[in-house]
DNA sequence: CCGCTATTTTTGTCTAGGACAAAAATAATT
DNA sequence: AATTATTTTTGTCCTAGACAAAAATAGCGG
């Protein structure tokens, strides 16, 4: 619409890259040292300052790692390397699920980029309405928030527009999980949902939570940024059976997988462990005690099953 | 209940400290070197391994910390005067007014120190039936979140409880917002809702909404941590009328102050910056150009101001 | 006594380069 | 082909120094 007036960083801290990669500060500081990439700018005080160019090829670089690739490898490669390396991947199952469904989901974006507030949360409820709780969380919000998080990745849309998006989302979705009758006071399992300290991201835990109830879970949310120690307390006090995690993209792998293993060790056995989320750290190994969930399509097969080991 | 039968770590690394008091690496390690403490033992590779009362010690250090002490003044002390400075402290001025509501107050935080989750959310939809929306949130929810703040702030809850507490009436209040009739659509004045980027607390920005939609004010909100440079895009791309803001008590008051005024200069004299919440430095100074806002119950007068004002 | 500006102290985060265990890849052996 | 041993790779920790931004204090005029 306008070009902006306002004067834009075209640089970034390191703490900053470090958020917006998931790649940490001494990482950063060696990948320099031994593969001459990174290569930063300095500002007037001698502290790195990233263009914007090398952090949009530290989240490729990130990606390619994600998918197996080591850092020797390929942090040192030109970025049309990169592109060409991703591309080949096998990758992507979402992609295609995402292309396919595309045409309902633009008018959705059509309306996030046209700030059209009132119209999107009308076009959400007659579409929760329409497509019934499931499909609507599987088939529309998964997809449709994955396409957001994509197009604000790659700068095509401004904080303002992404928290609108999340905003009306949480709204509607808010809505849905409320509508839908309250399970029996017995009801099993009672699950607690929550996220680990540095994951903002709420979104999927109320996915996770939407689908949960209306299998007849028992949820209980705590939102986002739990500490592990208040996990472990939150799980006693409310008699759970299940901790929910939810897990994004550009989580530090290796936070993931010891979080995991040291909540693991601080939980009596008799309490599962689901973890979900776009996370790759997630797939990349055997977690013993942990289980993880892929699409959230595998919500209610895994309800059934804790229901049929527990089955009185 | 039981006593824990699993074999828990008796220490923590570095990395697990920081996840868990949400203290950097860096600061750790230089407390250490200036007030000497925490002083962590070291493990078989000579890494710092930190005792859980050395943990405990740290959150409560942190807790101080956010209250506005100083690192010099109490990270040395023993863990007692900690303590004892926790229980001193409390957000003054409202402490008369809880203590006078108290009694129906009581049966509340009684649900979230027995963690009925269940009970609580019932309770919270029987007032809200009862008491009407704007009752609900002025003589409920407000005092209510401030106890609940207070109660932190002193340690005498722990973060799963009070997050259970903000989303019981995060999703409540949301419902009752929801429950409010659309206004038409050329409603005046369109009001976008949101926070500074340091701001997390995202209840007042909820209680204001509903309160304003009882207005008949048509609400974007965008949730919180917004960055000035998008509060002014979104009003543009809004056509917002005006921008409410809220702030919680811990804020940098210079943050504020400065963040409002050049907020003030980079938006058209014709958008008003209402300004609420707790945050002291709000109702320390002039601001030229900012409505401030008192208590909750100031907005609606303050609509009924605009449109006066506005009378075409 | 209060409000404002200048100076000093405090504090967090950056810098550099070294070290080393755990994980992964490669070579060697059965 | 399947183990086992050896080498390379890689992330995170270490020490110790520097310095800007923030906060506290001192100085000054009303």
């Amino acid at each position: 619409m306008n070009q902006r007036t306002f004067p834009e960083p075209l640089t970034a801290s390191i703490a900053a890259v470090e958020r917006d990669t998931g790649i940490g500060k001494d990482t950063l500081r060696i990948w320099e040292r031994r593969y001459g990439f990174p290569q930063p700018g300095r500002d007037a005080y001698g502290e790195r300052s990233y263009s914007l160019d090398q952090v949009e090829k530290l989240r490729a670089i990130k990606r390619l790692l994600d998918q197996g690739h080591r850092p020797g490898r390929i942090v040192a490669l030109p970025i049309e390397a990169l592109q060409r390396l991703s591309q080949g991947q096998s990758s992507t199952p979402q992609k295609m699920a995402i292309s396919t469904t595309a045409p309902e989901l633009r008018d959705f974006m059509a309306c996030i980029l046209g700030h059209d507030a009132e119209g999107l949360r009308r076009k959400l409820h007659q579409a929760v309405a329409a497509m019934g709780h499931f499909r609507f969380v599987t088939e529309l919000v998964a997809p449709l928030t994955a396409m957001v998080g994509d197009a604000w990745m790659r700068g095509e849309l401004q904080i303002f527009e992404e928290h609108l998006y999340t905003e009306s989302i949480t709204s509607v979705l808010r809505q849905a999980i409320n509508s839908i009758p309250q399970p029996i006071a017995q009801s099993q399992p009672k699950v607690l949902l929550t996220t680990f300290p540095q994951e903002s991201h709420g979104l999927g835990l109320l996915m996770a939570e939407c689908l949960l109830a209306l299998e007849g879970c028992r949820c209980i949310s705590l939102g986002t940024q739990m500490p592990l120690r208040d996990m472990v307390m939150g799980v006693q006090a409310h008699h759970a059976d299940v901790i929910a995690l939810s897990f994004s993209v550009s989580l530090n792998p290796n936070h993931v997988l010891d979080g995991l293993n040291e909540l693991r060790q601080q939980l009596p056995p008799s309490v599962q462990i689901w973890a979900g989320g776009r996370c790759p750290a997630l797939h990349r190994r055997e977690l013993p005690g942990v289980v993880v969930l892929g699409p959230l399509e595998d919500i209610p097969g895994q309800v059934q099953s804790w229901r049929s080991q527990h089955a009185a």
